[in-house]
RNA sequence: GGAGGGGUGGCAGAGCGGUCAAAUGCAACGGACUGUAAAUCCGUCGACUUUCGUCUACGAUGGUUCGAAUCCAUCCCCCUCCA
């Protein structure tokens, strides 16, 4: 069964994390010596502040680094304050636009946070360590820079790139400035290098060529061996990414997103992805996901249902999993209304176009008036056929009603 | 700087003086069927009021016309080729 000698890379393999690796012998053989010898490995992670939180679609790196640490390495989790001043033209058509200083700093903070709750931070030898490009890259000299690190890049080389290349054969516009951030990226890769003996790197698929743009330029500088692992992209059944909840990021900091939304997206999940997501979602041991994964039809439920625990106590801790659960198995299981359901406040009289309005079940009027002729909304789980209907008190029940859009979306008015 | 092409609803992409709130596809949403799944089928998908209707929208600003996404002018942005 095991077919690495390190403990990390098996663990990737086997929980499907494992999608390409610079030199999988050579990686294999050096993380193996580390683990032997106790000495950790330090690997980084990198990620541009571009939002003020992780979503679930950066969950498969930060689970990535959370076995890389769990396996006695040192994880580091490098913010790109320098070349979120750019922009990684990876997968985009346009460029980005610019981040003002204190959308940056407020942002840095948001990462950080997400981070936190994949990785156990501190000085320790194994603790997680934040650090920032603008750092390094803040007093840089041009010149300097171009003599240092630009004679090893190779032009021919950096347009073949699937960065740039898909840009040009899209025909959209890319420009100086994007066309250098794999020179930062690698430039990333070597300060860490030097700094922290950082001799790894994880990351998506799609940074597959800043990867290697920083391998490449360590083994032409440094005369090292620098290491890339990606992972490949989570999608659906459908083939596309995983991460959105009725348009919606699913994001990782709790500003942003209810446990028990949270916890909803993850119990929603389509029947074919449940062992997938076990394994990269959840920590649970591999002998408890294959007997999960191996339940069919209704019983299959009861896998999501762990799932969406698990996942949720990882990210937003063991007390708001359980609450979130409560309130799922209380609002769906038992037709009544659990707890953490979203609230707002409000008294009889109050127009029932305005409470869903309020409560954001809708846009618009107009569309909560369609959704009552298509029998879409309900209060206290009767539909509502009448869109002039004010509530009244008997419409509360212990000082709250409940409203519902479609079967799914559930939410409370209290009385004031 | 020169020549040509283009900017339409979340995205893709028709329309090229009235019948355009704008085809079609995707996405999204509601209903039916179910298992808080998938697939399928039906429906919805600018805002306000719902009955008519009113308002805001087709890069921006002006103009021509009874009437413009559609014509004209100026400006902004993008693409291709040339310098």
């Amino acid at each position: 069964m095991s077919q690495f000698k390190s403990q990390f890379l098996n663990i990737m393999l086997e929980r499907g994390f494992y999608n390409q690796c610079t030199n999988e012998q050579g990686f294999d053989d050096y993380l193996a010596e580390c683990e032997k010898s106790g000495k950790p490995a330090v690997g980084y992670l990198g990620s541009d502040p571009t939002g003020d939180s992780l979503h679930v679609g950066h969950i498969v790196p930060l689970m990535m680094m959370r076995w890389f640490q769990k396996c006695g390495h040192k994880p580091l989790t490098l913010v790109g304050g320098a070349t979120a001043r750019i922009g990684d033209p990876s997968g985009k058509d346009k460029l980005r636009p610019f981040l003002s200083e204190e959308v940056l700093a407020h942002n840095i903070i948001g990462l950080k946070k997400s981070f936190s709750k994949f990785l156990k931070f501190g000085d320790g030898a194994t603790d997680a360590k934040m650090v920032d490009n603008w750092d390094w890259f803040k007093d840089i000299n041009y010149l300097a820079f171009l003599r240092d690190i630009g004679t090893f890049y190779s032009v021919n080389r950096m347009l073949t790139m699937d960065s740039v290349k898909t840009r040009l054969e899209r025909e959209q516009p890319m420009s100086f400035l994007e066309f250098n951030y794999m020179l930062l990226q690698g430039y990333d890769f070597c300060e860490l290098y030097q700094k922290y003996g950082c001799r790894a790197q994880i990351a998506g698929s799609d940074q597959w060529g800043n990867i290697t743009s920083g391998t490449e330029l360590g083994r032409r500088k440094y005369d090292v061996e620098l290491f890339g692992f990606t992972s490949p992209i989570i999608t659906d059944s459908n083939g596309k990414k995983m991460g959105k909840s009725e348009g919606n990021a699913v994001w990782i900091n709790e500003e942003k997103l209810s446990a028990y939304d949270y916890f909803q997206y993850f119990r929603n999940i389509g029947d074919a992805e449940v062992g997938k997501c076990l394994r990269i979602y959840t920590d649970l041991p591999m002998d408890e996901i294959r007997r999960l994964e191996a339940l069919k039809d209704q019983e299959i439920n009861e896998a999501k249902k762990i799932l969406a625990f698990e996942a949720t106590k990882i990210c937003r801790g063991e007390e708001e999993a359980r609450k979130a659960q409560e309130t799922a198995v209380k609002t769906f299981e038992q037709g009544m209304a659990g707890g953490d359901l979203p609230q707002i406040s409000g008294s009889e009289g109050l127009g029932i176009l305005d409470a869903f309005l309020q409560m954001g079940f809708v846009e618009s009027k107009g569309e909560a008036r369609r959704l009552i002729k298509q029998n879409g909304l309900k209060l206290n789980d009767k539909p509502i056929t009448d869109e002039n209907y004010r509530l009244s008190a008997t419409d509360f029940v212990d000082g709250q009603a409940k409203i519902s859009q479609g079967k799914k979306k559930h939410g409370l008015i209290k009385l004031p």
